[in-house]
DNA sequence: GTCTATATCGGGATAGAC
DNA sequence: GTCTATCCCGATATAGAC
């Protein structure tokens, strides 16, 4: 398994965060991931962290800001297990592999209209660009981006008839894009 | 444009319910496109309608009796828009056509966990058949659905960034599998 | 098939003390 | 940074009369 690139340092979300809300983001990714998304509450959190709900507020404006971090965090994450690019056969591999380790948040940093504005500059297109290096084309980088994402949504949601998509799937995928 | 087949009866999702039921389900569908799945209340829908909410449960039984309507309504004009097939190129020409124009109800069709026991026995499959049709091979069709799906849910959502996949982004995709 | 009245629940969030 | 007490909202759903 080839070793992940760090990002750079001005992507990071949490370099402008306090040590505690840092402790409060940790805790609420832990929560996603082992609850998802609906479940992960302010009381839940605040449970998980042993402390109550209201505190939650001293180290986050909103929920929504919360949910902005999480989903900065995972194109950060997502982002550094793509890269070094080798080869369309090994992205695909990889793209599959740390979603379905991160389903949860995979979801929540790929499901609906993203609030750019919340962001760290750059880091949605840094986060993308290991298909624009497999490819060496834009519109290539963005089909491939998309049928990889189909493919793990579904197989995430159960929508194959065999529950994942069989590895043929998968194959027949990764040939057409190299 | 070529002119969409009719769905076999035993498909077809309104065949049991009342003729209200079938009024109170269009009206559904109407409100989920004008406004997304979140607002539609069971409220918000009695408004539409002009009635109190509770009168609604006279019809569906639950909030979730009323979606998985929706959802077998979506698979089944979805499988018929989709029909008679001509070829990869036209199929994925007409997938981006009919979910651009149901936006809401093809999210709400295709996001998430299936509920397979609401649905009419045969109806799922007959949905997707299009795509064996197209491709001639099962691996071939799967990875095909799932492309177009991620095309369609990204452009949908605005994650690309000029909002819509370009027209180059699409013709590679079908290039690919052509 | 519709109504009114109401139960129940749980969510996000604020105020103000410590 | 944490607490308790509390507010406010809006959701699904039920009971029972008409």
């Amino acid at each position: 398994m080839t070793r992940a690139e760090e990002c750079p340092e001005e992507f990071d979300p949490t370099r402008l965060l306090t040590p505690r809300a840092r402790e409060v983001l940790e805790a609420a990714r832990t929560l996603l991931e082992r609850d998802g998304w609906a479940a992960l509450t302010m009381r839940a959190l605040a449970d998980e962290l042993g402390i109550a709900a209201p505190s939650l507020y001293k180290h986050f404006a909103s929920k929504d800001a919360l949910k902005s971090q999480l989903v900065a965090v995972g194109l950060k994450d997502f982002g550094e297990a793509l890269r070094p690019v080798t080869s369309v056969a090994a992205l695909v591999r990889r793209y599959r592999e740390v979603a379905g380790a991160n389903p949860e948040l995979y979801r929540l940093a790929t499901h609906g209209p993203l609030d750019r504005d919340a962001l760290p500059p750059g880091l949605e297109d840094w986060s993308g660009s290991p298909f624009f290096e497999a490819t060496g084309e834009p519109y290539r980088a963005q089909a491939l981006w998309a049928a990889v994402h189909g493919m793990v949504i579904l197989e995430l949601d159960g929508r194959f008839p065999t529950g994942s998509a069989p590895k043929a799937t998968w194959d027949e995928l990764a040939n057409h894009f190299s």
